[in-house]
RNA sequence: GGGCGCAUAGCUCAGCUGGUUAGAGCACUAGCCUUACAAGCUAGGGGUCCAAAGUUCGAAUCUUUGUGCGCCCACCA
């Protein structure tokens, strides 16, 4: 029934055969009828402009492995996906479509323009969805959410309502971050300061009362000067003071302002003086609000001086604005001096532009009350952050939280539900849109210009996805979700903005934890931008090395939080991991490949290589469930690559091949045990690994024949997930085992040292306490096999070590190798000799330890006794090992 | 200027509760085409765990200081 296997897994031919199948089933859905318990995820919606990156590829992996490992435990769950609509990414994307196309929107007009951006998100939105299909993202696919939806549209609406009627919104003047080419208000939070090369310029303005004389100040700004309205000093500056409330001569356009003091000053910085532009630097704003100062504004919404201006210097851009006000000063005399300076420079991280900050009518929501809950939520552990320490500074936002500006003068996204009357100019809202004026009933209304900032509807994420402002079942059933797994850079800007809003609409928290992943960056530890052109495509390195490759090779490198260097030749290694695991099956599937189910083994009468393999099983389980339980999710992964490959491929398919490769009738029995615990473990190591690697793992499990152990349903993403607490263990047989593969390595070692070669059959002489003796004798079929013997002797004690012969020792024993002709005596003595060297250092080290009284009265005593065994195991050892070296002596 | 973090093998990093003879992957060296896998197998080399001081019977692990490097926040004109 099964197809012949490739030596070679081949991604291609199963991905998408396995995700029809997993769509058709139906298993990725939030089932609202089920009784078992809920688990959800909120996806972080990726922007419909957006194309799947590798930052993208880590994060949904995480989210992807955290759901599926849930839903294989028989959680009811839910991951639930989406977009954002991403105000202005897409409405530049349109522009410059528009643009291409000889128009632009101010031709279009408004609502053309709205339109072709819906469009625009019709025909490109959904391809990051696809993408992520592509991964393998078990998302909830039926309940796919978009922040511009109607159902959407409708929860800003009603939040916005909420919190206008609330008093949390206000409209008011203020200096925002003014994006001169997008000509619209921006956040904070997309502000980017930049260290630049800047200039200090030195002018003098005349004082009123004494035009010979003049006050100095200092700016990296000159052509604001149009717009100052005073000048600071500090107030117990010795030089200044005195000037404080005479006036001054703005040059070139010779307006009067006084002279002000005020403690921001800092004397030591330029000329301890600085002029004061209310509408054009926050400082200086604040200033002037201080000192009841006007506030002048000197540009446009494109940063070209206006009217305010000089008739001869409007329109004139503010650069070149300042190449003329330089110009002008020095012809006046009044420039005094030019000095270099680094300055920090705010930048648009939309437009790349240097921020403008302008003062304007903007709206705002006031965050003081909405962040409470939130700061008291992480004070009292209830919601924690993955790592911790993010706590600090998700609490220190918050602790200083500034209003936010929500109007955005752009076309594309929610219109502010915001109605001016025209007579009487008060404000009206709502749920529907006003047709008469809430204050005096007048029926000519104009509605606000802007939208609101995405944000604005990402914050609603965790409850507008689930249907509110509807008290709907899905909303009773999967709110709040569990974790939320995101990047640390949107802390502000989403996670704690979530928060607020959950306590705001619900009174709870939208998630208890926040995992933070990785950023990925390039090999010299560049974050991936598409200016560099370092990033990585994770849907070609999908068409190369399969999703599996893509999903193992991005979770194993990344640990929590932090940073990783990646290149694409690191996917090489997951392609080999999915391989190895392909290739286990292919060697097993030529031993069951007859049969349609596997037998039941029998606990009692296992041998001890099954049993050890059992016990690592169990352990790994047990290890595996409580790391994902601690979001320690690259070791859990890498716990799986070493059982895997080391443990089940190097010792258990090795040990078993000795009884499987039999053919005798009389070894038929212990054939089918052992072909049954690798059965039962391949299989439990598949439904381990399948949350990581699902494909190449479902497509393995459905070519398995079912073991009687193992319930089947109809797909290994709904299949158990294996428990420690159900399954067999075995701790001697795994501890005995242990030693007995201590020694078969230890050969091994000797046959390289000595340079055998590797057909050669080898007999050593092996001395050991009773016990190992009679487990080494019983296996003896197992030694021949993995460490290629062809007889050995055992012996309890060895009073003269084998002429020429090559020595190991461990824990309990003593491994001779006669090696006659073969036998470098110089290398070999050199080699002894530093053994003995290494294995006195540990026991000068122990004994001293042992000696010291204070570490027997205070360390545990189990801490002692071991250190004693160590101590007399370690003694031993180097007596054989000095016995043989003198034994090898001329 | 404030806050947070990092420093362990040539490279990327584990080592979360102090008890190791400090680990993994990649890279490197030697030997193997052993019919699951050469995208493999076996063996091996490689580390004053950044520095100094301290706490402790015991420190890669805890404390302090220093050095170097990241990131975030902040108005130094």
């Amino acid at each position: 029934m099964s197809t012949a296997m490739s030596p070679t897994y081949d991604h291609q031919r199963y991905e998408k055969k396995h995700w029809d199948a997993w769509i058709q089933g139906e298993w990725f859905h939030g089932n609202l009828a089920s009784d078992q318990q809920a688990y959800s995820v909120l996806i972080p919606p990726p922007n419909v402009t957006a194309r799947l990156h590798m930052g993208h590829g880590l994060n949904n992996t995480i989210q992807d492995l955290i759901i599926r490992w849930k839903r294989m435990q028989g959680f009811n769950c839910c991951w639930l996906p989406g977009t954002d609509h991403a105000g202005i990414a897409t409405q530049m994307m349109v522009e410059q479509t528009l643009a291409s196309e000889g128009t632009s929107s101010k031709e279009l007009g408004r609502e053309a323009f709205f339109a072709r951006c819906v469009q625009w998100q019709e025909e490109n939105g959904n391809i990051i969805i696809e993408q992520l299909k592509k991964l393998g993202a078990s998302c909830d696919w039926d309940r796919q959410a978009y922040t511009m939806d109607a159902k959407l549209s409708r929860a800003v609406r009603k939040i916005f309502v909420d919190l206008y009627e609330a008093g949390l919104i206000y409209r008011g003047e203020r200096l925002v971050n003014w994006d001169p080419a997008l000509k619209t208000a921006i956040s904070d939070d997309e502000v980017e300061s930049r260290e630049v090369n800047g200039s200090l310029w030195h002018i003098a303005y005349a004082l009123e009362d004494d035009p010979h004389n003049t006050i100095v100040v200092a700016t990296s700004r000159p052509e604001t000067l149009l717009g100052d309205t005073a000048i600071a000093v500090h107030p117990e500056d010795e030089r200044y003071r005195h000037l404080i409330g005479k006036r001054a001569i703005v040059p070139i356009i010779k307006r009067l302002i006084p002279i002000i003091g005020d403690q921001a000053v800092e004397p030591q910085f330029g000329t301890g003086c600085v002029k004061v532009t209310p509408a054009h630097d926050p400082n200086d704003f604040a200033m002037g609000k201080r000192h009841n100062l006007p506030a002048i504004t000197i540009f446009t919404d494109a940063c070209h001086l206006n009217e305010q201006c000089p008739p001869h210097l409007q329109g004139l851009e503010r650069f070149a604005a300042r190449k003329q006000i330089i110009d002008e000063l020095s012809q006046l005399k009044a420039l005094i001096e030019v000095s270099a300076t680094r300055q920090a420079l705010p930048f648009s991280q939309r437009s790349n532009v240097p921020i403008e900050p302008r003062l304007s009518l903007q709206w705002f929501v006031r965050m003081q009350a909405l962040a409470e809950p939130a700061i008291a939520a992480a004070k009292d552990n209830e919601l924690n952050f993955y790592p911790s320490q993010w706590k600090k500074t998700y609490l220190h936002w918050l602790e200083n939280i500034q209003d936010w500006c929500i109007s955005r003068q752009l076309w594309w996204g929610h219109r502010l539900p915001i109605w001016y009357c025209q007579s009487c100019s008060a404000v009206t809202t709502g749920m529907s849109d006003p047709s008469q004026c809430q204050a005096c009933g007048h029926d000519e209304l104009s509605q606000d210009e802007d939208v609101l900032d995405t944000w604005f509807s990402s914050w609603l994420w965790p409850v507008s996805t689930l249907g509110w402002p509807e008290e709907t079942r899905d909303l009773e059933k999967f709110f709040p979700s569990q974790v939320l797994v995101t990047a640390p850079d949107i802390i502000y800007l989403w996670v704690a903005r979530m928060v607020m809003m959950s306590y705001f609409t619900r009174g709870k928290l939208p998630f208890k934890d926040v995992y933070f992943n990785a950023l990925i960056c390039d090999k010299q530890g560049r974050k991936f931008s598409k200016t560099l052109g370092n990033g990585i495509d994770p849907l070609a390195i999908i068409e190369q090395y399969g999703a599996d490759a893509v999903r193992y090779t991005c979770v194993s490198l990344a640990p929590l939080g932090g940073r990783v260097k990646m290149s694409s030749e690191d996917f090489q290694n997951g392609a080999r991991f999915i391989n190895k695991i392909w290739n286990a099956a292919r060697f097993l599937l030529n031993y069951t490949a007859a049969a349609t189910a596997l037998e039941d083994f029998d606990e009692a009468s296992l041998d001890l290589p099954s049993c050890w393999l059992l016990q690592s099983f169990g352990e790994t389980s047990r290890e595996i469930n409580r790391l994902l339980e601690r979001y320690q999710i690259n070791e859990a992964v890498d716990l799986l690559y070493q059982f895997i490959w080391r443990n089940f491929c190097d010792w258990g398919l090795e040990a078993a091949k000795l009884s499987l490769e039999k053919k005798a009738p009389e070894d038929a029995a212990a054939k089918v045990q052992t072909l049954s615990v690798l059965g039962f473990v391949f299989e439990g190591l598949l439904r381990l690994a399948a949350p990581l690697i699902p494909f190449v793992c479902e497509e393995l499990w459905q070519r398995f024949p079912a073991h009687p152990r193992w319930p089947r349903p109809a797909s290994l993403v709904i299949a158990a997930y294996p428990d420690a607490a159900q399954l067999p263990s075995f701790p001697q047989a795994h501890q005995q085992w242990g030693r007995v593969q201590e020694l078969i390595s230890a050969i091994r070692s000797l046959r390289s040292q000595g340079r055998i070669p590797p057909k050669e059959l080898l007999a050593p002489l092996v001395q050991a306490e009773t016990k190992l003796l009679g487990i080494l004798t019983a296996h003896s079929p197992w030694l021949a096999s993995l460490a290629g013997l062809g007889s050995f002797s055992a012996s309890e004690t060895v009073e003269t070590p084998p002429q020429q012969s090559l020595v190991a020792t461990g824990q309990g024993w003593t491994v001779y190798l006669p090696v006659g002709s073969h036998l470098d005596l110089d290398e070999e003595r050199k080699r002894l000799a530093q053994e003995v060297k290494r294995v006195e250092k540990i026991i000068v080290a122990l004994a001293a330890k042992l000696g010291n009284a204070h570490f027997v009265d205070r360390a545990p005593e189990e801490v002692v006794e071991q250190s004693k065994e160590q101590l007399a195991n370690m003694e031993s050892q180097l007596t054989a090992l000095q016995t043989n070296l003198r034994s090898l002596a001329r």
